[in-house]
DNA sequence: CGCTGTGTTGAATGCCGTCAACGTCGGTGG
DNA sequence: CCACCGACGTTGACGGCATTCAACACAGCG
């Protein structure tokens, strides 16, 4: 069965094209399921297929050779990800991990000259998308150049919660399970240093913890952290 | 006066080109030349051209609020620079600084669209550059995240040297004036690290340092280092 | 000849990683 | 239903690496 064009529609991804060619770009897709902590694609494979999520969250992680991980990024809901072959590269350079249930369209890249040729506006996007996220990890190089890890890791939280933050009455929750440990290997610290800094912010009323979750109750007060301005 | 086609005919950004296309691709660019330390484009400037780097070095920089500048790359002869046009980007998210006397040739950004129809081949290579690069930036902040100031500093020297090494009697030398400075600000530590560390090297007989001029003498040993796998 | 940019080195401070121990939650199986 | 176990989280103590502070040396240049 044919997919809905409605499913992407509204996404910046596909802005500007016509019903028609929204038709021709969905034929080539297929939409598929990732349960929680399944992987969409794994550092170092070929790099068969790009992808764009529908629905979940998805983390970036990249791992050394000596066995260490970082996140690169977090996916949200209606990005590209794993568009290797927009980059000329033929292996993922790392590994898309669903963070919560997930909702996938796939395409072959074999699909990805016709849909340029017949959807400009979509390669586009995608060049847009990987000249943001080069801004960002240039960014992110400066942060952990010149700040410490109090304020990069403020400076993260702020990141998420911004993206996938979600009102509640105690103020904006991140809308997946995330632990310390993942939040240290955004920052490049520990989970030691995390959990103490949570704990300290807690003390303070800025944020609010529990087991893989994070509220964040103030947030004019976690920017006064970010940007080192606070009264200590 | 038209370029001689024969200053890029060898480059890989305009591989696969016929000599007619490179003729055109050429005459919508020019040539000119930038003395030492002149800015070919500043950070936050609105971006009209994108470059060529036909001789000399350049270096990328950003400045954080705060004023703290960190390099982010280092151009090499015959690469693309400036690029945000390829990114959907419409101001320039760093500044490039000729390290030495630079002949750089410059696009209006205008003429982007249909040097990509003309010469679809430059346009990929482009995207390739792009894609390259934010896998250095991301390979940097797996650095950044897990290794110690002296193998970041290693790893830094020989990719430098890799690139842009210039084969002499003594070893490899980096063949543009770079000071401990620069050195810091590549790789996310200070001058005083650097320097101490290049001391210790020197020492050992890895490097030898002088005024604005590193040579390694003992690449070797150096990547040792960069692994962590010398006897201290 | 003085000034500025660059480089070196010593000493002290402190941030944050490491080591360690314990607590807590949630799922699973008997 | 309860006991167990693994994953996740917290907290204290300690120490080391790198920054910070400081002083000096040296080269190039106007």
């Amino acid at each position: 069965m044919t997919l809905d064009r409605s499913l992407i529609a509204g996404l910046p991804a596909f802005a500007g094209l016509e019903g028609r060619d929204l038709d021709a770009v969905l034929a080539r897709a297929r939409s598929s399921r990732f349960p929680k902590d399944s992987e969409v694609f794994s550092q170092g494979a070929e790099a068969s297929s790009f992808f764009l999520l529908l629905n979940g969250h998805i983390r970036v992680v990249r791992t050394s050779p000596e066995g260490h991980q970082v996140i690169a990024r977090y996916i949200n809901e209606g990005e590209l990800f794993g568009i290797a072959v927009a980059m000329g590269r033929t292996i993922y350079p790392a590994s898309a991990v669903a963070a919560v249930d997930c909702v996938v369209l796939t395409w072959p890249n074999t699909a990805w000259p016709e849909i340029q040729a017949r959807a400009p506006a979509f390669g586009a996007s995608a060049y847009q998308t990987i000249g943001t996220r080069l801004q960002e990890t240039q960014a992110q190089v400066m942060e952990m150049s010149t700040q410490q890890v109090e304020q990069r890791i403020a400076h993260a939280l702020l990141r998420i919660v911004s993206q996938s933050g979600k009102k509640t009455p105690e103020g904006i929750e991140i809308d997946f399970p995330i632990t310390r440990q993942d939040i240290a290997e955004m920052t490049g610290t520990t989970l030691h240093t995390v959990s103490r800094l949570l704990s300290a912010w807690e003390d303070e009323g800025i944020v609010k913890g529990s087991r893989q979750k994070v509220v964040v109750t103030d947030p004019h007060g976690l920017m006064l952290v970010a940007d080192n301005r606070r009264r200590k």
